[in-house]
DNA sequence: TAGTTATTTCAATAATAGATGAATTGTTGA
DNA sequence: TCAACAATTCATCTATTATTGAAATAACTA
């Protein structure tokens, strides 16, 4: 009995990419990345946008970046870090997993299931 | 100019959410409320599935709470935990929120853009 | 009321995360 | 090569979070 109702691996993996969004310099990083598009964006202009320093900029970069939230790339000076949709995307889908159960559905057009299946 | 990209008052909110989300214990714990479905689960019954021990069950549960994510109501020698599912589908669009920019939509059904106009 | 189960609280400790300032590395252009 | 800019690394300190075991509170049942 009590076989854990825990998906260990995946709950595991998620919490560290939840945990990597959940900061509020993070949540604005990735808000302004996202809306920077696939071209991303400059860190030192996006440390402008946020009012934050360099270095607690990286800190926080990095934070997303091993989540595989973000990534980078450097272009000569600069480093311009972009956000990878496709892990957002799959984040939400997973939270949103959590609202229906096998029998109900209760997120209506978010639903991963109703969308795939 | 760097008038501050950051929804500071809002992007507090939903980092505290995420927080309270980003472990794997509660993480666990949401899915098992969410499949329970409206009615709940006794504290007792989803340690066991869990396989958490009741002081550390509490511990993470008053998180999720202070958080609104859950919600708990004793009844007799039980306490029943519910998960609110307004505050977790309003969490997942705020997400996803993060992939479209103004211009751009990239997370399809999911989007609350294009839902809510 | 005594015993049992359910849940929470408390206290101590260990582990992790965040903020800050100084120093360092990489790149460009005079 | 030197000065300036971009970004990262490092070291330190503080604060928060998680784990644990023991004790306390609440409700039920015999």
């Amino acid at each position: 009995m009590a076989h854990s109702g825990r998906h260990q691996d995946s709950d595991d993996i998620v919490a560290r990419k939840l945990t990597a969004l959940a900061h509020p310099i993070r949540l604005a990083a990735i808000r302004q990345l996202a809306a920077a598009g696939p071209a991303g964006m400059a860190a030192g202009r996006l440390g402008e946008h946020l009012d934050v320093a360099p270095n607690a900029l990286t800190f926080h970069l990095q934070k997303l970046a091993t989540a595989g939230l973000v990534e980078s790339q450097r272009e000569g000076q600069f480093v311009y870090y972009r956000a990878v949709f496709d892990a957002l995307l799959a984040l939400t889908d997973h939270l949103v997993g959590a609202c229906c159960s096998e029998t109900e559905e209760r997120c209506g057009p978010r639903c991963p299931t109703l969308r795939d299946q």
